[in-house]
Order: structure tokens, then sequence, then C-alpha cells
DNA sequence: AGGTTGATTGTTGGA
DNA sequence: TCCAACAATCAACCT
């Protein structure tokens, strides 16, 4: 199981980009972060609580990631594909980010939504809650609700 | 044996 | 306003 699937270590490069408060905080990053985990352990996990949306570097990286997986099949660490996913993807133009954006962007969209579903299913808890019965019983009659059935055809492709 | 780290950037949410 | 934490990944390494 991945249950831990966060805490990124890096951060070299915010510690130039962030002037203020950099020492303290980058420093007890690593170890607020270890802290946290374990108290998320404790905690219950909310099955509802929705995920964060890969952002646009992600949804290229997860393409990104099976092509340098062909051309380096050997390749053991995640962050040899990190690096070279992340200089890339700064050589990309954005006009080639668009795509990814765009796709991140909607996946942002329904993020929202399902964290307002989130936050009213957070209210109403104490109450009662059969949403969970009501959403069931729809489901299955409307196949994919929020589809992405308007497919996106903007392609701008500038050629000169 | 299982948990955690490592690396990228972007985005979001909380303080 | 601003920073910190987290989103996927996967094998290696540590406890």
């Amino acid at each position: 199981m991945k249950v831990t699937r966060s805490k990124r270590a890096a951060t070299k490069d915010k510690n130039e980009a962030v002037k203020p408060t950099q020492d303290r905080t980058v420093g007890k990053r690593k170890a607020a972060i270890q802290a946290d985990k374990i108290i998320k352990k404790q905690v219950k996990k909310d099955p509802n609580k929705p995920k964060r949306p890969p952002t646009a570097f992600f949804v290229f990286l997860e393409e990104f990631r099976k092509i340098y997986k062909q051309e380096h099949p050997k390749v053991k660490a995640v962050s040899a594909v990190g690096k070279a996913g992340g200089e890339k993807w700064k050589s990309m133009s954005d006009a080639e980010k668009a795509p990814y954006e765009a796709k991140s962007a909607k996946l942002k969209g329904e993020y929202q939504k399902l964290m307002t579903a989130y936050n009213k299913r957070q209210e109403s808890t104490d109450d009662d809650e059969e949403e969970e019965g009501s959403e069931k019983s729809k489901s299955k009659t409307h196949d994919k609700d929020y589809e992405d059935s308007e497919e996106e055809d903007e392609e701008d492709e500038e050629k000169d």
C-alpha cells in the first residue's frame, strides 16, 4: 500500500525563491511532514475528501513517464523522471503546455465541485447522511455524469 | 515486512 | 498575502 505518497523533501529551489522565513520553515518541513504523516495514520481518513487534481505538469509528467521508461527501461529512480520531466517541461512552449493546462483546468473544476460536495457533507454529517443512499441509487442510471463529453478541439497549431 | 524517501512543478488551501 | 503541504510514481533503502 502506498500510504505515503507525498512529502517531497526537495525544495532546494524554494530556498532561493523564497526569501522570507526560509530557514525555519524549510528546515522544519521534513520534520513537520513526518509528524504530520504519523498523525494522519491516527486520524481517520476521509474517503470523501477529494484528492488534489494533477497539475498541468503532472499531467504531462504522466505521459512523459511512460515515454521515459521506454527510452530508459532500466531507470529505477523516480527522481530521474522527475528531473528529466521538469527540465523538458520548462523547455516546452506555452502552446505545448496548453493542452496539459486545459486538462488540468478541467480537473480543477471537477475538484472544486467535489470539494463543495465534501464541504456540504461535512456539515450534514451529524444529522442524517442519507446522501450516500440516494447517490448510490442513481449511480449506474447516469453513466458518467460529468464526463468530458465535450471534446475540446481547440488546437492552436501555429505554423509559420 | 512495511514504511519512507527521493525529484519534478503547479495548484490549492489554510494561516 | 504568502507559505507550506500535497498531487503521481516506483524501486530502493531503512527501520
